[in-house]
DNA sequence: TCCGTCGTTTACCAGATGGTAATACTTTCA
DNA sequence: TGAAAGTATTACCATCTGGTAAACGACGGA
């Protein structure tokens, strides 16, 4: 944050062996991730690493803080469109990534949900991890809440139909990264105009703003 | 097959070991599974697997397909049920498990999981899971069809509903095991309920096979 | 200029890990 | 009976793995 540019600053290093452990995350998975890996991918020498973070373990837990806030990060959206287009533009977010594919979307993603699914078996990975989903299916939920309040959503609740949209993005990318369907995101994409949205625009009553769709 | 139950019969030596790396994975995970584990969970020593399989690899992919074999085998439906109860009956079994929980369910499905996430850095994984899969899928799939030529169901795309509905309890049993979200699976339910099964019977021409779906 | 601190490298290792070779036991069949 | 084949056990190891200790170099203050 403060130092940025000369050789000799520590800062920069972590940062450094964050990307590192990513690409090696990335290029090996989890399971066969070795230190060595990693220092494979940096400039400087692997011992560093031990320098900086207390053992393998700690390494990870803090590159899964790392790339959680890069995720959270790269969720942008301005909040002032109508609730139909605010919720799909952020759907498109999560399905296609963010506007140019600044980095290796996919290539995080995939290192995600490696991570996401290894916190079944590390407690510490699973309460990052719940935090974490937690904003992020907020993040769509609210949306849903502010359709239904505007009247432009039927009345339902808002937390289960967030829940389900973040489900069905969760799993298509899952679908995409495992079992090697790129198409996945656009099926998801298909899918949640089909029946997600198409069913909330479907208000019956003539609330405060009388808005309707399809006629 | 042949052989069942005297002492040295080898067949079930090998179910032994498969049973053991079943127990192993579902300790241990995936990332830190050593032959010593799976070992330990036998009765005899962990050499004889040498002798039955030929290294980690091997031993890693017939268990997978012994897996795959087991989950297959445990979908039971008789399919002369009105589409939308048959529909929603196997839903319930893939969310619920089978019946009384014979075996473990949930730790059949947290291995499962695991090796279904391994697979986007293992080819021959992948390629035994999208098999899997496409059968999985079309078990749902082929109800949603049925339902359609009925008339039950409106007219859409069975590949896509059966694909959404197959994601939902996919990612419901991912957030339920990596998260600790015990209510995933009855939140699923309700959702395939409210949006996708509640969507599909909105019928509204009266023919048995004139159905369209939106004017 | 000298010294202490911080960050990095070099050299090294104790313990673990997958796997093998030789041995022993058990069944089958001539 | 006994030899061949099949299966499990014991003993062993080459290699790898995460981690540490000591040396090295650069920078900043006194």
């Amino acid at each position: 944050m403060s130092t940025s540019d000369e050789g000799s600053v520590p800062a920069d290093t972590r940062e450094d062996i964050m990307e590192a452990t990513f690409r090696a995350l990335s290029e090996h998975g989890y399971s066969a991730l070795r230190m060595r890996d990693i220092g494979e991918e940096m400039e400087m020498t692997r011992q560093v690493i031990h320098y900086h973070y207390d053992g393998k373990r700690d390494l990870m837990s803090s590159f899964l803080e790392y790339i959680i806030d890069q995720y959270e990060g790269s969720v942008e959206v301005d909040g002032s469109a109508p609730p139909r287009e605010e919720l799909e533009a952020r759907v498109h977010q999560c399905l296609f990534g963010p506007g140019f594919e600044e980095f290796s979307h996919w290539d995080r993603m995939k290192v995600y949900h490696e991570l996401f699914t290894h916190a079944q078996n590390d407690e510490e990975h699973r309460e990052i991890f719940n935090e974490h989903y937690g904003r992020i299916r907020g993040s769509i939920t609210e949306v849903v809440e502010d359709g239904i309040e505007r009247g432009v959503f039927r009345d339902t609740d808002p937390e289960r139909a967030g829940q389900l949209i973040t489900d069905i993005i969760h799993a298509a990318r899952g679908r995409k990264l495992s079992l090697g369907h790129d198409d996945a995101p656009e099926q998801a994409w298909r899918s949640i105009d089909e029946f997600v949205v198409d069913s909330l625009l479907a208000v019956d009553a003539d609330g405060p703003d009388t808005v309707e769709s399809d006629a």
